[in-house]
DNA sequence: TAAATTTACGAAAACGTTTTCGCAAATAAA
DNA sequence: TTTATTTGCGAAAACGTTTTCGTAAATTTA
């Protein structure tokens, strides 16, 4: 069988209980004895259970990742920040996708209420429009630090970028570029930093007075085929707008992927902004006017505020939020 | 304090035996007593401890995915796939970046003998070239699938693409676009994946008589930076190639990057093709030739595989090598 | 030198499950 | 009716740690 802490202590002749303060360095044990037996379990490659460990310890040293998806470049760019701090402080990441599905949202956020995870992370799915099960979460004093899309409704941290700003930057520049008539092409009313980013497309559009018209702001799904069909609609009608603001990557470039089929000449006929973390948006035809989150900066921070939780109990009731700044970079899909 | 079996045990007048084997449905229970437990448990909020269990039972419903890294769109599809099935399992899917370190590859591969895991999905670092770590892993008995970068030293089921017929039509077809100088980018020496495609590479070359030049194999690190200045140095030499055929997706934007830089035309002055999962492939500047592995559902068949281990004991050794097909995808990177 | 303290360790309980063993009561077979 | 079997449940051990409590021996203090 696998060796466990008895077995060092049968080989030693000493009590289990002196094995485990001398692996955990405690300083009732003698250097010596210490010595002997850290050299024990080098030598019989000890490897401490982690589940006895936890059982006992009430602490799992694994955090919890929920993300509404995973091929999405912010996310990967995020979990990338999230599995560095992770590393560093030898914890675990579980990773789980809602793929914007409220219900499964709700189920991971119920079942990982019992003990499984030290914390979680999380972007909440676009459908999540109620947020009972974070409230309960939060009863059972689960630490929970939001990044990107937050529950504004918890009392909680958040890491976000200046959404706000981002969208006026974004809509003021396609203003700037000539753009009359902007739509704001989004996934949810419900999202937080989508919301923050149309209300700054409607200050921007405000600032330079242009009438706000309800039926450019658009709402889309996570189908792709739907979304494209409904950006057609809007592209081949009478009102068709001369610029648009993607509140997401993928908007974007369902907009590039329309007008190429309809023959559509960005940045002619129509200028493109989006936020988006897509490393080759300058090679796109045309390049791609992005704003870039720091999208490892946010996982990062994210994971550190965790830690923090994690690391000192009083620290459960003081939340930081924290606004990273965004990127503004013009490409060829605003040029004049 | 959270409520527990014996919580359930005391309100019920049962003996926690019988809690534990009602809540798993024992026949050795009556559905009355089976009911009246489920109701309470419900009631009550119960949420069995995983740790508890786990240590006793030797089971942690939870698997490992080892991989070098996730901002890569072949990987994040991959792990969409496994976590498909994982969800579908109930299993919970830790999730280990190497970045193509083989030290955290050992450092992981050793850490998780300790039954952390019940088993593990890996695609093995470009670094790796010794494989002691993983054969211990295999001592321990910890379930291994390998997908796509696979270990072909170690007795193990593998889910890969049909790398050298891949590799092949890729080189080949560049030839039927009339490349006379094909350059191969790889990642490393060491990876199978590679090796696989560059043996394709070569069979083309030889098929159509073009002598094999060393110089135009050649591999890259983990540096974007360096990695670009290579390009360079080759694409601004005097035996230039007229032709790339890129083993991974970075090489090839790194190579349409510095085609920028340099002002070479893509596909006039030099053609290029890629293996990849870039999904705007069809919207850069030009068009990327690929070719295309079946990311997600090699990450199920990976987890699928893992899970026949998981299910049946005597399927330990029982191993599967599953090849899906690539496929090539001609677009503007390679018009005459 | 006696008393107080510190040092270094062991015994045993505890964490919350699952499982083995045992045993009455109920039911079926003889 | 007697015996055999099944049904339904409880007591207790077990999983592998950590931690509380206790205590001799060594050391310091008075």
């Amino acid at each position: 069988m696998s060796v466990d802490i008895k077995t060092l202590a049968k080989n030693l002749n000493l009590s289990i209980s002196t094995i485990s303060r001398a692996l955990r360095d405690s300083y009732e044990i003698s250097d010596k004895t210490k010595l002997r037996v850290k050299e024990m379990a080098a030598k019989l490659n000890y490897q401490p259970n982690p589940y006895a460990s936890s059982l006992r310890k009430h602490k799992s040293k694994t955090i919890a990742v929920v993300i509404p998806e995973i091929t999405n470049n912010f996310f990967a760019l995020a979990i990338n920040g999230i599995e560095y701090v992770a590393q560093e402080k030898e914890y675990h990441v579980l990773i789980y996708l809602t793929h914007e599905n409220i219900k499964k949202e709700i189920g991971f956020a119920s079942h990982l209420q019992n003990g499984r995870i030290d914390g979680m992370l999380m972007s909440i799915s676009a459908e999540t429009n109620n947020y009972d099960h974070l409230i309960e979460l939060k009863k059972k004093e689960v630490p929970l630090v939001f990044f990107d899309r937050i529950c504004e409704a918890i009392e909680s941290s958040s890491i976000t970028t200046d959404d706000f700003e981002g969208g006026f930057n974004a809509t003021e520049h396609l203003i700037q570029r000539g753009c009359k008539k902007i739509a704001y092409l989004d996934l949810s009313r419900y999202l937080s930093n989508s919301n923050k980013r149309m209300q700054g497309y409607i200050a921007a559009l405000v600032k330079h007075n242009i009438s706000i018209d309800e039926r450019l702001i658009m709402r889309f799904t996570n189908n792709i085929a739907a979304n494209e069909e409904q950006i057609v609609r809007v592209l081949s009608g009478a009102e068709k707008p001369d610029g648009v603001f993607a509140s997401v990557e993928k908007l974007a470039i369902a907009t590039y992927n329309v007008c190429q089929r309809l023959n559509i000449n960005i940045p002619k006929q129509l200028k493109i902004i989006s936020f988006s973390n897509l490393e080759i948006s300058s090679l796109l035809n045309p390049s791609l006017t992005t704003i870039t989150q720091p999208a490892f900066e946010i996982g990062k921070q994210a994971a550190l505020q965790l830690f923090r939780y994690l690391e000192k109990k009083n620290m459960m009731n003081v939340h930081e939020k924290i606004i990273l700044k965004s990127t503004l970079i013009p490409r060829g899909s605003t040029a004049i």
